[in-house]
DNA sequence: CCATTTAGCTAAGTACGTTAGCTGAATGGC
DNA sequence: GCCATTCAGCTAACGTACTTAGCTAAATGG
């Protein structure tokens, strides 16, 4: 028999794709074995089953995530930014509709891994309202808005609940537009 | 062996009631029909296996939301009602964590009563905007935005995505408030 | 009181994740 | 170049969950 010579790396990957492929309820270990050639119980010398599998998947896609929204603020501030990250926030989700949901969870308790990648990702959104000179509690609560209006188009966009046939672009952009004036009189 | 007497809608109400109690992915069969003091098979007399139970609770979750929301939006107009709206809606989703998620998915294809109980639902939050006389696009893309914030945040407290202990219940009457100014200068 | 219907049952099948234990491919020291 | 070691991938088998088939006895109605 020869080795397909996966890895850690290769086999979450994979799984991060599938997942994207087939829908957050679709993934499953045979199916991801098949697509890399191997047999299910082989996938468990790289991954510590599907719990192992969840947790990789969601570290990555939070690091990727927070890597995107980080890129598209450099060099940007105030409305400027917000415009700039909400668009490459709603492409990213798009383009990993079955990772998206994973980026939304709170670390799981105890995972310092987890917890390190979460507060990089958290820490992205608070930096972009730094321009807003806003003190404690205020951040708090536009950092909140800021993540409710985005998180929020963009969950009931990838799951369909926007049925009419009206321009979804148009709706996301005064969407940001609309946060974007309630932060400058915040 | 004596009867049970079971119904399809008691069925489903005391799925709703597990499905809330250990969250979303918490519901099986076994557990239904152990409360139920039922073996699983039995199950299949009232429901049409777990696709069907899903369909249930999800029928009766969407109209029982439409029936709170429609409830507090009753004698009010413009800011009054979406505050009222929007606080009727935290509560119930917050009083119901599991079935919440199955609200906002879009009907089926092809499910007409899910088409007529999702309609119902959605027109309910239509409604509430027709004091500030939008045209057309105008009002679809506001109902987005009211939407989009009130789920956003919803899902982002329900998921314990807001970490940090800063009161919640402040941070969403914040959200309502811009959301109702950006309404008025719409 | 009997005929019919049907709620609930047991037994068995399927699908999936998982564990145990084996085997042969890769690797490193000599 | 050879051998000992490591370990990637395998088959077999188990547990759990949903589901189907087919039986039985409780309810119902004439």
């Amino acid at each position: 028999m020869p080795r397909a010579g996966l890895d850690s790396a290769g086999v979450i990957e994979r799984a991060a794709r599938l997942l994207d492929e087939h829908g957050s309820d679709g993934l499953n270990l045979a199916d991801l074995a098949e697509s890399l050639g191997v047999r299910a119980p082989s996938l468990y010398k790289h991954v510590e089953g599907m719990p192992g599998l969840r947790r990789g998947i969601l570290l990555r896609a939070k690091a990727d995530l927070a890597q995107a929204l980080g890129q598209a603020a450099i060099g940007r501030s105030r409305e400027d930014a917000i415009v700039s990250v909400s668009h490459a926030y709603r492409d990213w989700a798009r383009a990993h509709p079955g990772q998206y949901p994973m980026t939304v969870r709170a670390p799981a308790d105890g995972d310092a891994e987890d917890a390190s990648v979460s507060s990089r990702l958290a820490s992205v959104v608070f930096e972009i309202l730094s321009g807003y000179r806003l003190q404690d509690d205020d951040a708090v609560d536009a950092t909140r808005f800021l993540r409710s209006a985005l998180h929020g188009f963009i969950a009931l966009e990838t799951s369909d609940a926007f049925a009419l046939p009206v321009d979804l672009d148009r709706s996301f952009d005064r969407v940001v537009a609309s946060v974007v004036t309630a932060l400058t009189n915040w």
